[in-house]
DNA sequence: TCTGGGGTCCTAGGACCC
DNA sequence: TCTGGGGTCCTAGGACCC
């Protein structure tokens, strides 16, 4: 094989790719917490009862049922009348998650985190030292640590190969549970009976157009003509499809120390009832607008373009953006974009989702040019109402646009807390 | 009574500059 | 005056993930 046109890289550098996959994570967080709810059907709800929202998490019980997260509490109801739903605690699975991320820490160097139950580990260190077969044992041992660290109920799925995307898929195969390996010398085998939508990366979009073109399996995605797929889906789509129906599954394994730095920070609320009236929208962008400052401030991080983005009652949806010259994170700078951006707004239908986020962030420390010192009187100020709200809960203090709504807004769960905010006065 | 909330990455095209 | 190429910044939009 040519140097540079080598088509099975990875391969030939012996690597080893563990990816790691907790089952039915916020579930099992709530089983774990409360044995009452072991082996019973359970879906985990973002929300409060009576708002509108979807199921986050299901229990292995629940998904038998046919539950999956995205559906609606009333659907999922439906299919499963005896569905016990449980508030989420995401505050509890976000410092597990680290737990468990610490945890794995122990097995290699370089832990590349996917999503708060999901992580990819570097084991290719372990060529000189047993291999394959030296992975295997040190998933099983993983397995062990994480029940006895975090729990007896909880367990994880595992899969090993020589990539990131076969290891997820190899980790998908069995559940729960499971440890799958999938070696160089298995993926034609593997290919033939996999279909393309069960690779990480080609979803619900993706799939119908493969199809129509012949393609189902991930074998005959990679018999397919490399100018077609460039042709139909775009020089790094088309050339990403070819790669992976050919095995070739050479994404790099990236150490979530250091490197991980967020690139935006956002809220969106649907709201239980659809709004019609302006100054109803600009609230409650408001609100959000103060949350993501804080999150912003907490962070340490300041970003300078702010995006809008609306949901109307017809499903049908509206954005725009817009990127300013100066970098800011407080919520009332991030609220006179975001409105600027609303004033574009043509039509006016009523709206059930609003959103804003803030990106093109930097670090606090990055910034070297001083703040104005009206800024500094500002950033003061701002300082000393998160020491409150951190202290107290969010927003105890608050903007005082927000008052008409405010008996309505503190009714409102916070998402990452599950708290709901408690009285002012 | 349908469809949440939090993110990531890539591309095309316009405006502007050298 | 016209034309081209290269580069950067920005916006809109599409696709994907859990």
């Amino acid at each position: 094989m040519k140097p540079g046109n080598c088509q099975f890289e990875n391969q030939m550098k012996n690597t080893i790719i563990l990816h790691l996959d907790v089952n039915s994570y916020f579930a099992t967080m709530e089983q774990q917490a409360n044995p009452q709810l072991r082996g019973r059907p359970i879906g985990v709800a973002g929300k409060g009862p009576g708002e509108r929202t979807v199921i986050a998490g299901a229990s292995m019980e629940a998904k038998k049922f046919g539950l999956y997260s995205g559906i609606s509490t009333w659907e999922a109801k439906r299919l499963c009348p005896s569905l016990i739903i449980v508030p989420a605690n995401y505050d509890r699975y976000i410092f597990t998650s680290r737990r468990i991320f610490a945890a794995l820490e122990r097995f290699s160097p370089t832990v590349d985190i996917f999503s708060i139950d999901e992580a990819w580990l570097d084991l290719t260190y372990l060529n000189d030292r047993g291999g394959w077969a030296e992975a295997i044992k040190l998933a099983e041992e993983m397995k062990l640590l994480i029940r006895h660290q975090i729990g007896e109920w909880v367990t994880c799925s595992i899969g090993i190969s020589y990539g990131k995307i076969l290891a997820k898929l190899a980790s998908e195969m069995v559940k729960p549970d499971g440890l799958t390996v999938i070696r160089p010398e298995d993926f034609p085998k593997i290919a033939l009976i996999t279909p393309v939508e069960d690779i990480c990366g080609i979803g619900h979009r993706l799939t119908p157009r493969l199809n129509q073109l012949g393609i189902r399996t991930v074998a005959e995605l990679g018999r397919a003509s490399p100018i077609q797929l460039i042709t139909v889906f775009g020089q790094y789509r088309g050339q990403w499809l070819n790669r992976i129906g050919n095995g070739q599954d050479d994404g790099l394994v990236h150490s979530w120390r250091g490197l991980s730095q967020e690139k935006s920070v956002g809220h969106s609320y649907t709201v239980p009832k659809d709004l019609t009236a302006e100054e109803d929208v600009w609230r409650i962008l408001l609100w959000l607008s103060e949350r993501v400052g804080a999150r912003l401030r907490l962070r340490g991080l300041l970003g300078r373009t702010v995006s809008v983005y609306l949901r109307f009652d017809d499903r049908t949806g509206w954005g725009q953006r817009l990127t300013e010259p100066e970098y800011l994170n407080d919520g009332g700078a991030i609220f006179h974009s975001g409105k600027r951006l609303l004033e574009r707004l043509a039509e006016s239908k009523p709206v059930r989702l609003i959103a804003i986020t803030v990106s093109d962030l930097v670090r606090q420390t990055e910034l070297t040019r001083p703040l104005l010192p009206e800024r500094q009187r500002l950033d003061r100020l701002i300082k000393a109402v998160d020491q409150v709200n951190h202290r107290y809960g969010q927003l105890v203090i608050f903007p005082a646009q927000l008052a008409p709504i405010k008996s309505r807004l503190f009714n409102l769960p916070d998402g990452r807390s599950g708290r709901h905010y408690a009285p002012t006065n």
